[in-house]
DNA sequence: CGAGCGAAGTTACACGTGTAAGTCGTCGGG
DNA sequence: CCCGACGACTTACACGTGTAACTTCGCTCG
């Protein structure tokens, strides 16, 4: 309804057409300067007041009516489950906010989606409304063949879920968990520890990335035959913590990895409230975090973390542009970013 | 069949044209199905025939040939400072979810976009593109009114901005900052403290928040003629804290109000390093946080915090939803929750 | 002087959808 | 027996873009 009463709450937005009018072309001119296409077709006087024209008038593109055209969408979609949105941390938003602007930079309008992760299907749905260029998701368990296919068939050129196997269409995002467990093993190993802890989340869609850790921990641990790896299940409340630290006597551990800072800080203020000793000496536990945040460092012993040493936001922005251009490259396997110790007093 | 090659890279999406073909009905009656306008219209017959052939096909309707014709889309678009987005909590992080959800429910899809906050025009003009039905923004300084005048322009039908005070045209949120001052001001000075450093963050884009809270401090302090308030700048880095802590014994100060809990941790670590006491009792110093973090609970003693209580992510939504579909209501302010103390042993 | 050619535009169509307005039987009432 | 009403659809247009194909014009070269 274009509202009669002529009171128009909401005004017209510009249109190309009006531009055109405006600055006395047709249509398409406008179009060719707004696309980098003007070279050798139109004039530098006609491109100077198509470009005043657009700017009084406060014209921007219609990116529905341009998405309609060529099919697909600048969108590329970044889907979080939203019930695993608030673990993430400082890094992520840090590595978020630098992969926004890359993909402004190539003409991409990168946007954060947080989906339920109980209707996977549902929410693949809504994402293929927007018909984005690519899609990238953290849900875990990846996404199903189904969603990805629904994607694909909508235009999406790229589907990138976390590794290390993604559903058939998809490409895989590979933040090697495993390597971490390794590190942490490694590094708990060397300093002669044997009865290792390894703390897994009770909250619910961190499973994928908790049990590779745990085996890279294992893995790290199958070069010394004296070793024993333990799995401990904790949630990120008080209780939980003291209810572990209960049963700690009789497990006997001298090394504990957490899951990331926040349960490593949890677990170890538990320990020392129930009198264990914590850090490197003899006959104290070794307690070894992730994610190395800055309230990790507050408490005393300092937090001995694993670092994720992520790749800079513009390699993955330039390699979703890649993969958007080239839909048809096959499936493969790309790299997230590594790990490191960052070694201080707690084990 | 549209590709003559038969390789068929990237398969062409289903539109409603495929689905009414399969379904032996006229575009125009797949419309009517999907859009609920099928009632006394299309029979039952071919309602179900529809919805089968709409099932096989995997056809999901494109959104941008639905707001390319409805004129505006059913994007909702959250726009936060990309530099201030590591600063924001689990708090955020979990409301954010809710409040997508709750868009997902009436029929939006919620997107959060993390722009570079130098460049707010270049960013309006961004999220113009989109043609999102309407615009949250968190930015701060709030927006400047071309910015809202060119979403608006562009169609948006409500712009919402952190308050008090929003450009002309442009709804306010309001999360009363000074009410946290006040709030903790007047614990401080309830426990008898009359020297209170308010903590303010050095970090660029927290000032709009922080400084209502020193305001509101001030105005709790008001009432009292011995007490004196004085601002104190930290960084989140124990350097900072540790040149704040060296100033102290000249400061005199026997509390703090930290602009949010990792400011109060990081302050109160320093503080304790250096030998200060840190609890209630007399000749202690009272530490205040805000946020009220699960790890702010970790330290000892534990610390005291100035929670948000926000209002449920679902009014927001509706909020929202009232506005984009009644465009033309006149701006107003909307509160966005309260604060409360919540008392522990540090302050 | 005309053919050829490049520059500078314009015309015209396609993209997928929502919906107002029209069509075509069929059935009930007078 | 005819008219109007109604159910069940279909036709046709509009939304704002991008771009291939076409036109027009001035100029150069043979």
């Amino acid at each position: 309804m274009t509202d009669p009463t002529g009171h128009e709450a909401v005004p017209t937005p510009p249109t190309s057409a009006a531009v055109a009018r405006r600055a006395g072309v047709s249509r398409a001119t406008v179009s060719y300067v707004f696309n980098g296409q003007a070279a050798g077709r139109v004039g530098a006087g006609a491109q100077a007041r198509v470009r005043a024209a657009a700017e009084e008038l406060g014209y921007v593109p219609h990116a529905a009516a341009r998405s309609l055209r060529a099919g697909r969408g600048r969108i590329v979609l970044l889907a979080a489950p939203a019930d695993t949105a608030p673990v993430f941390g400082p890094l992520f938003a840090d590595f978020l906010a630098g992969f926004q602007s890359a993909l402004h930079r190539l003409g991409y309008t990168g946007v954060l989606h947080g989906a339920p992760a109980d209707a996977p299907l549902d929410a693949a749905r809504a994402w293929a409304e927007l018909r984005p260029a690519a899609v990238l998701t953290l849900h875990d368990p990846p996404l199903d063949a189904s969603a990805v296919d629904l994607l694909k068939r909508a235009g999406t050129a790229a589907v990138l879920t976390p590794g290390p196997q993604a559903p058939p269409g998809a490409h895989a995002l590979l933040l090697d968990q495993s390597e971490a467990g390794r590190r942490a093993g490694a590094h708990l190993l060397a300093a002669g520890r044997r009865r290792i802890g390894v703390v897994l989340p009770a909250e619910p869609g961190l499973a994928a990335s908790a049990d590779p850790r745990l085996a890279g921990v294992r893995a790290a641990a199958a070069g010394h035959p004296d070793a024993a790896v333990h799995p401990l299940d904790l949630a990120l409340t008080e209780e939980s913590a003291a209810r572990l630290v209960a049963r700690w006597p009789a497990l006997g551990l001298d090394a504990v990895f957490a899951y990331n800072d926040a349960y490593a800080m949890l677990l170890m203020r538990a320990l020392q409230d129930a009198g264990h000793a914590i850090g490197t000496g003899p006959g104290r536990i070794a307690v070894v975090g992730a994610d190395d945040l800055l309230l990790a460092r507050l408490l005393r012993p300092r937090l001995t973390s694993v670092r994720t040493e992520a790749i800079a936001p513009d390699r993955l922005a330039h390699l979703v542009d890649t993969l958007v251009r080239a839909p048809s490259t096959p499936p493969a396997t790309h790299r997230l970013g590594t790990f490191r110790v960052v070694p201080r007093a707690s084990g």
